[in-house]
DNA sequence: TCCGTTACGTA
DNA sequence: CGTACGTAACGGAC
């Protein structure tokens, strides 16, 4: 056994369980601590090809000053030892435990249920104290970002530091690979000590052979070991790599009793715990169900996309700029052609003047044929390269791909959805990226969502009766809005399909209030003209005069706390810069939680199984294709949501197999 | 290799 | 006084 010792504001003991008679003294710790903290190393992140180049390296478990590290990389008796520990424990703490789960379940073969019920995730505990990330003021929610903040101020840069030192000391390893030797030709020729060729290699040898310059080489012993497979090629029982792994269950571990009690009361008392840890189990089987690939289809647009893309760069460099996205070229030869450049980006500390612009705005104004070259370069270079060869190249051996949600994450609480389908960038309106994306054999799509959600929430928060009698009335809110600003111009109230002129304008309007914007985002961003959006913008707070009491509230919550809450009992602290966003953090934190809702009854309704993505607003689903009617109307059932009266619907589309056919159908309201 | 900047996709 | 994200390419700093 190892024993490592270092000081996290008073001595901690890491010990390294070697051979199987060391397992005794780590049973016992187990038996003794019924909390600990979890975690464990394993050789990246695609926990999906366990067994076929994903394992798990280290298990470890800890206390507040003593850990246990397993090798379990070693196979038996250890991985039995870290089942059994995870059996016998009580309570667990990790930092986000799903990664951990996925790798014990899919490699160990462990029954990841009983775990989650026992598991605090020290992510959802930081988050529930402050959800802001480091550059917004917040104290971050990564373990680098927790430890110096709320344990020790100069672990977290040591740990974060950690595995690179060990990359960079693992690349200066070296050893004698052969040697280099010159011919009679003066020609340089490499004979290495393992080549079949030379079986007793020797300096000796060379020269009575006739070589001269002869001289050793040495190679890394490690290969090029970087940040991403450092975990990989790290040896299990490399120092630095065990001190970093055990520190991380101790970490775990003071973290949950640190952050228990700065947890708002009102968010104890709406039990937000409990119900963000229910929450991430079920965004956690979503992650391993997985989403099936059309392979094909697949391969084909990225077929396509590449020759486009090789004839549009012809065209590009046929103009003398050799790499379309380097604005600096484009300038260049924008300029050169004699064509003035006026739009600049907001000015930086780099670069104090700003830069010229050469976003979609600038370069579809300019009269050209290299600046649509570039736009349809860009655009087609961009669904290759971030959504069709994402789909391909993150497949499992069974042509499915893992996303990886993290269920509690933006400062308002929203989920965010990172990996193999970047589900919050997809293009809406069209099927074409998400036609890659197929339900089961047999089963066909189905897209339940919220529909205004956020304004029906404002709504029904600020009890403006206005807005309420439109939502109840079946009126359309834009037409209200419009109207209430510039008159009826025409539009008849009677006349339900009839649209209001300025129609675009009182819609524009209606999302950039919820948001916090003025008249010169509804401008700006709608292209509307000035007065009109300063006109829309008063007629909107006039038209629904609660909702500027609810917006006035929630700014001066946010300015003299620092903080607003949501419906929900959630706490979300705010940029003091930006007291203003506090209506905005309500709507928009209440609105995930509306969602998460609905995702908690459908999973208690048995509807987990045939869930694939929540995005937002909306969740997908696979559904047996004779069945489909029936149960994505009872989802939509289930996912409707009354607050204070109003009652937020949910509307479903059935397609094909594929996503993009739910989007693509006669129709659809997408 | 890291990171700030710019750009562009979404609700 | 637009909010919230993820991802990629470029290019200077380290």
């Amino acid at each position: 056994m190892k024993i490592l010792r270092a000081d996290v504001k008073g001595p901690v003991t890491i010990y390294v369980v070697e051979t199987p008679e060391d397992l005794p003294g780590f049973r016992q710790f187990v038996l003794d601590n019924p909390f600990m903290g979890f975690d464990t190393e394993t050789t990246g992140l695609d926990w999906w090809n366990a067994g076929d180049g994903f394992h798990c390296r280290l298990a470890q478990f800890g206390n507040h000053d003593t850990a246990w590290v397993l090798p379990v990389e070693l196979g038996e008796p250890f991985v039995s030892a870290t089942k059994w520990a995870l059996v016998t424990a009580e309570r667990l703490a990790a930092q986000n435990r799903g990664f951990d789960f996925h790798t014990v379940e899919e490699d160990l073969g462990v029954d990841p249920f009983p775990l989650v019920q026992k598991t605090w995730d020290t992510k959802i505990l930081a988050h529930l104290v402050d959800g802001r990330a480091v550059k917004e003021g917040g104290i971050g929610l990564k373990l680098e970002e927790l430890v110096p903040h709320y344990i020790c101020a100069d672990m977290g840069a040591r740990v974060k530091k950690s595995m690179t030192e060990i990359a960079q000391d693992m690349n200066r390893q070296k050893k004698a690979v052969g040697f280099k030797a010159r011919n009679r030709s003066g020609e340089t020729r490499e004979f290495r000590y393992d080549s079949p060729e030379w079986p007793e290699l020797t300096k000796e040898l060379l020269k009575a052979v006739g070589f001269t310059h002869i001289r050793e080489f040495a190679e890394p012993i490690y290969g090029k070991v970087t940040k991403d497979n450092v975990w990989k090629k790290v040896p299990l029982f490399h120092e630095g790599y065990l001190l970093y792994a055990g520190m991380d269950p101790i970490f775990a571990f003071r973290l949950t009793n640190t952050l228990f009690p700065l947890i708002p009361r009102r968010s104890l008392h709406y039990g937000l715990i409990g119900w963000e840890h229910r929450l991430n189990w079920i965004t956690y089987q979503l992650e391993r169900t997985g989403y099936l690939v059309d392979e094909k289809y697949t391969r084909d647009r990225i077929e396509e996309l590449k020759e486009e893309e090789a004839r549009l760069l012809e065209v590009i460099q046929g103009y003398g700029v050799e790499t379309p996205g380097s604005n600096d070229q484009l300038i260049e030869a924008f300029q050169g052609f004699g064509i003035k450049l006026k739009d600049k980006t907001k000015p930086t500390d780099r670069h104090p003047e700003g830069q010229y612009k050469m976003d979609e705005a600038v370069l579809s104004a300019i009269e050209h044929p290299l600046a649509q070259a570039v736009l349809d370069y860009k655009s087609a270079s961009k669904k290759r390269s971030n959504w069709f060869e994402k789909a391909l190249n993150y497949r499992d051996k069974n042509g499915r791909v893992h996303v990886s949600i993290n269920s509690l994450h933006a400062v308002t609480s929203r989920m965010s959805i990172t990996g193999a389908i970047p589900a919050q960038t997809l293009p809406a309106g069209t099927g074409y990226v998400r036609h890659c994306f197929l339900a089961e054999v047999g089963h066909v799509t189905a897209t339940v969502d919220f529909s205004s959600m956020e304004l029906m929430f404002l709504a029904a928060d600020s009890g403006d009766r206005r807005m309420l009698k439109a939502y109840n009335e079946g009126e359309d809110l834009h037409n209200i809005t419009a109207a209430g600003a510039f008159g009826p111009m025409g539009w008849d109230p009677n006349d339900k399909e009839a649209k209001h002129p300025k129609r675009k304008a009182g819609k524009g309007t209606n999302y950039t209030v919820c948001f916090g914007g003025g008249w010169n985002a509804v401008s700006t961003q709608w292209g509307i003209e000035e007065a009109d959006a300063k006109r829309a913008v008063n007629g909107f707070w006039e038209t629904f005069p609660a909702t500027k009491e609810h917006s006035k509230k929630y700014t001066e919550e946010a300015r003299q706390n620092g903080f607003i809450y949501t419906a929900t009992g959630r706490r979300i602290l705010t940029d003091e810069k930006r007291p203003y966003a506090g209506m905005n953090y309500r709507i928009q934190g209440t609105c995930r939680d509306i969602t998460a809702r609905a995702l908690i009854e459908l999973d208690k309704a048995g509807f987990t199984p045939y869930m694939r993505l929540p995005v937002h607003d909306e969740i997908v689903f696979s559904f047996p294709r004779e069945r489909a009617e029936e149960m994505a109307a009872e989802a939509a059932r289930i996912m409707a949501y009354s607050y204070k009266g109003l009652t937020i619907p949910a509307d479903y589309e059935i397609g094909e197999q594929s996503w993009g056919s739910c989007l693509d159908k006669e129709g659809s309201k997408h």
